[in-house]
DNA sequence: TATCAAAATCACAAAAATAATGTTGAAAAC
DNA sequence: GTTTTCAACATTATTTTTGTGATTTTGATA
């Protein structure tokens, strides 16, 4: 098990338990106190965690869930298979705006095979991946950095979105409930709407344990979106409410 | 000396002779042939050379001296010295705004020893330094991504300066005559000005070579600049006008 | 065009450099 | 007063860089 995998598994066990200790964990990774400890400074470093004495907490529940660093990795399966529903939206000569997120930066990335295309994005892993393609016409989004999203907001973000236009853009979002659609931080929020607004269609990109989530901040309404992407079928009772909606959903299995 | 320090100067050796012969480079740096090849290898992929049988060669004159990839490497040294001269203008706490271009990436990349600062910046190299860094809140400017210049202009870049404000501007320019400066590139120019405007004091970075030129576009009036800063005193001819036009003018020797 | 020597490439081994982890002891927190 | 944290340095892993020798390719030349 190397470094990078275990601060994962001890992020997965502070999203199941709320809090770890730090005996407890050099003892069951087999390392030293001092590696746990590294390895809790890193992790509150990047905002993911709080440290307290002898051990460590997490905060609001899915915060830790929208750290680029730890989402990127997961689910890459059912990522590839969205991301290919989400290409058969896009056609050569488009406007194409892209979110944050690592769903978006997977999407992101394959933009190529659409090219000549004119890509618009806030997100980081997005703007490294298309800089050097030809037939790629790359508009960043400025905007502040955020390292815990790996992308780019604020009013700088928002005037840009103000004075472009495209064809479509594609929204994530971490949590789903009935038929409104939610994130837990406001300056993403606003971010995406701006996104929403500067588009003719907007597709949502949520992968099915996002159904039946809230979070702080209202974002938008399911039927603001022209389509919704989702991996698998939600739960029963989380359909329900977008099936009586009349809302069309793609299922990318 | 170290791998990358070989290939710097293998560059400033071509740079300097136009072609360089694989087996006097083996033998100059005492290393194998095989490391001068995977140099080489490296470099050609990197576009910087051209590989021959038995050597490398430069070709003039063609995009190479143009490309930023080529310019980043060259005249580090008196870079550096000018990046010092410009630090010393900056305190921590500012709003600092960086062009593009391959001297104020260096200075970019060095505004870390004067956290906490506010980076404002269009210019990728500096963005891609100064992202992870802890005490720099980094606004990056959005736009179309320029690969020739590695960062980004346009309408978005300059509206996003409209609604920022910074307490300096760190502009670089490649022709300065008499008392005017210029540019070649049409959107260059108009995001140097937007930055200019944006700042409440300018700082103009210029290395020798570069007085006694003019291109296209007239970017501004050397009194627009606070301060100037180069890295050798110009020509007598040069600095006549800048003499009696009394500008204070940084040599960073 | 057939041949040969030089050059280039490949695959793997060795060495160097970097990163990660462990240990210890002092400072800080409870 | 004990436990926890932190810092400095030692040790161990890992990765990167370089070297070596076998093999293929290239270009000149008979």
């Amino acid at each position: 098990m190397k470094r990078d995998d275990r601060r994962q598994a001890i992020m997965d066990m502070l999203v199941r338990d709320g809090a770890v200790e730090l005996d407890a964990l050099a003892e069951h990774f087999i390392v030293s106190k001092m590696t746990i400890h590294r390895d809790l400074d890193d992790l509150e470093a990047a905002g993911v965690l709080r440290k307290i004495r002898g051990g460590a907490t997490i905060e609001a529940g899915t915060q830790f869930e929208s750290d680029f660093r730890f989402r990127a990795q997961q689910g890459l399966d059912a990522k590839t298979r969205m991301a290919d529903a989400a290409l058969a939206l896009v056609e050569p000569g488009m406007n194409v705006i892209i979110n944050d997120g690592s769903m978006a930066a997977v999407l992101g990335a394959r933009l190529v095979e659409k090219r000549p295309l004119t890509v618009i994005t806030n997100n980081a892993a997005v703007i490294d991946a298309l800089k050097s393609e030809a037939g790629i016409t790359l508009i960043a989004l400025g905007g502040i950095y955020s390292a815990k999203y790996n992308a780019y907001f604020g009013m700088v973000t928002e005037t840009a979105l103000s004075v472009l236009r495209a064809d479509i853009a594609f929204v994530s979002t971490p949590a789903i409930s009935g038929t409104e659609v939610f994130h837990m931080d406001e300056s993403v929020v606003r971010t995406k709407r701006a996104m929403m607004g500067a588009a003719v269609t907007s597709c949502l990109l949520a992968n099915h344990a996002r159904f039946g989530r809230t979070a702080l901040h209202k974002l938008a309404e399911l039927s603001d979106f022209d389509t919704i992407i989702t991996d698998k079928t939600p739960a029963a009772p989380d359909e329900a409410p977008i099936a009586r909606a009349g809302l069309a959903l793609t299922i990318a299995a």
